[in-house]
RNA sequence: UGGGGCGUCGUCAAGUGGUAAGACACAGGACUUUGGUUCCUGCAUUCGGAGGUUCGAAUCCUCCCGCCCCAGCCA
């Protein structure tokens, strides 16, 4: 009678060391059972892919656990810091279905608090006020095994740091003539200890607080003390922040702030084919080599929009890789995957012919229009059937005819018969030719008029179904075929001096013109997502489609394992020949 | 030669002393009016290595090896 445990129903829930870590806490009583998360992008650029990974786990766990997730603009940077990125952050971090309510804050906001800070820190004899140049900071720094040396302005007293902050808050200074660091120890064997600085001079204005400021905090100083202020119980953050933690508890336990947050790393998402660090990301931007931001090869947020991936697919992505401190990067392969899993299940199947051959076929009457019927998505029943005329000059895909088919190849060929999706069987009775080429320029075929439909009543079976566009019917389209921005796995590997740049991938964007689609599809709107029956899901391209100008992006390829089976035939010839 | 981390299938990743989950990829097969989808099947006698503790170790101990991060007035 003993009756196992009844757990193979429950779906996996998601665990992580993270959520170990706040499910202990919350069980020992900590944060009076409040978990409160942030995630804190500096608008110096447009969120990318991997910044969604940590969204999907700030948001969720905060989702999850009961408690809140805050938005925050790190923005202690005015050099590199704009409205436009603050911007595009908050539509990204929408659109990927996530919502911080009335939780959104900017770090500079909290500028005049910070200041405080400092000269709180300063009054306890803390920090200091040096004016060593920035080369002699390194200098005195020390290296990796030896320890640094104390600045000549280290033990001046509190009153005269005190004057000197004030007055670099107030203008008097250049830039670079001075800044505060924290007193700590230059003999510390964690270099971010060897007094680091906290405050610089930067005669620049603040998108934010405009020439309110000419001295900036630093990400250290504001970052434990923008958790503190906001109430965080869990700060997380990537593996690279971890020999930062030593500060971050410092700056809070020397300040006795009251609230004192766990700061938390996990390893940040690499992707094969794929860059993401933001320093890169925008010099493909700044020098042309892709459109902008939203180029649909860019692994930004708002380029897989535009690219036609769904918010669905991202967060199945964050879910599926899961979070862990080992430093790893994902198969690309597995993001091609989250995407065809959700756009096989609520994408229309439409018919579109990308390089067009056109075929007469021969004994169909001319003039004879005849509507035929098409299921809408054979995943689900509930979006309906539709009709796709047919006539007697109809576009293929070229590459659904070879003339001297090899093994295995089931389309067509002179003499074979295959079906046209929906409709009828035809058998290809001539391939005309360019005289001059030799190049295939058009199909003659005669078709069965008992197979109406696509069954055939004597029970007769074909080896291949194509997909078609009556000639006189189609939309005339642009179509975008794009691949992997770089052609390396790891496009970050920096062999022989090569710069990333040097691997980016010739091919990674085919602009074909003259396609072919059946009627319908002209009244697509921008951002509308297709499955093109046997090649692909496609969306209207958000900027450039319009009535009378289709432009679709293809969003990534179905599987295909005929692409799999030709690579291994010609595997196998070329063994073959060079064994003998 | 300093400090901080990390090493489980090709790629991610569970596992927390009781005898290696899952996903992607890959390989077979079934079904199919998308060479799509779906469905079966296979895929780590072994957890970076070597010792040790234990009835029992991926999990504990010791040593070794490898990889990542840190010397911005960036974040």
């Amino acid at each position: 009678m003993t009756t196992p445990d009844t757990k193979p129903a429950e779906a996996a829930v998601p665990t992580n060391f993270v959520r170990q870590i706040i499910a202990a806490d919350l069980a020992a009583g900590k944060n009076d059972g409040r978990v409160v998360t942030r995630f804190p992008p500096e608008p110096n650029g447009y969120l990318h892919i991997g910044h969604a990974k940590s969204i999907c786990l700030n948001f969720g766990l905060a989702r999850d656990f009961g408690g809140v997730c805050h938005l925050r603009f790190d923005d202690t940077d005015p050099a590199k810091e704009s409205m436009e990125y603050v911007a595009s952050i908050q539509e990204d971090v929408r659109w990927m279905g996530f919502d911080w309510q009335d939780r959104m804050f900017f770090a500079s906001d909290y500028f005049e608090r910070l200041y405080g800070f400092a000269v709180r820190l300063i009054e306890a004899g803390k920090a200091y006020v040096d004016h060593l140049s920035a080369d002699e900071i390194r200098e005195y720094r020390g290296t990796l095994t030896a320890p640094g040396r104390n600045s000549p302005y280290r033990d001046r007293s509190i009153a005269e740091n005190l004057d000197l902050f004030q007055r670099m808050r107030a203008g008097e200074f250049e830039d670079g003539a001075c800044v505060l660091r924290a007193k700590i120890d230059m003999a510390a064997p964690n270099i971010v200890m060897r007094d680091p600085t906290i405050y610089r001079i930067k005669h620049v204005d603040h998108y934010r607080t405009g020439q309110a400021w000419c001295i900036y905090p630093m990400y250290d100083f504001t970052h434990c003390l923008s958790d503190s202020i906001e109430g965080m119980t869990h700060s997380i953050c990537t593996l690279e922040f971890e020999n930062n933690r030593e500060l971050y508890n410092w700056i809070l336990d020397t300040l006795k702030t009251p609230c004192h947050p766990q700061q938390i790393e996990f390893a940040r998402l690499n992707l094969s084919y794929t860059v993401l660090s933001k320093r890169k990301l925008i010099e493909l931007v700044d020098k042309g080599l892709v459109s902008g931001w939203d180029d649909p090869r860019m692994p930004t947020i708002s380029g897989y929009r535009r690219r036609g991936y769904t918010p669905e697919a991202i967060r199945n992505f964050c879910e599926r890789i899961g979070v862990a401190k080992a430093a790893s990067t994902v198969d690309i392969g597995l993001m091609e995957f989250c995407l065809r899993e959700d756009l096989n299940k609520r994408t229309p199947r439409v018919m579109a012919v990308l390089r067009p051959l056109k075929v007469t076929i021969v004994n169909y009457p001319e003039g004879q229009v005849e509507e035929l019927d098409a299921v809408n998505n054979p995943e689900d029943p509930g979006m309906g059937t539709r009709r796709v005329p047919f006539s007697r000059e109809i576009f293929i895909e070229r590459e659904d005819f070879m003339e001297d088919p090899p093994k295995k190849f089931f389309r067509l060929a002179p003499g074979r018969e295959v079906r046209l999706r929906y409709a009828y069987f035809i058998t290809c009775v001539e391939a005309v030719k360019d005289p001059a080429t030799g190049e295939v320029t058009e199909l003659r075929c005669t078709y069965d008029p008992q197979t109406r439909g696509g069954d055939a009543p004597d029970g007769r079976k074909v080896q291949g179904t194509l997909h078609w566009v009556s000639a006189l019917h189609a939309a005339a389209a642009e179509v975008r075929l794009y691949d992997h921005l770089f052609s390396r796995e790891n496009p970050d590997e920096a062999d022989g001096g090569r710069h990333f740049t040097d691997h980016l991938n010739p091919k990674s964007l085919e602009a074909l013109t003259g396609c072919k689609l059946e009627p319908g599809l002209a009244l697509a709107s921008p951002g509308d997502r297709f499955q093109f029956e046997r090649l692909g899901y496609f969306c209207a391209d958000a900027r450039d489609c319009r009535p009378g100008h289709l432009v679709f992006n293809r969003s990534v390829t179905l599987r295909d394992t005929w692409a799999k089976i030709a690579k291994k035939e010609v595997g196998k010839k070329k063994g073959g020949v060079s064994g003998t």
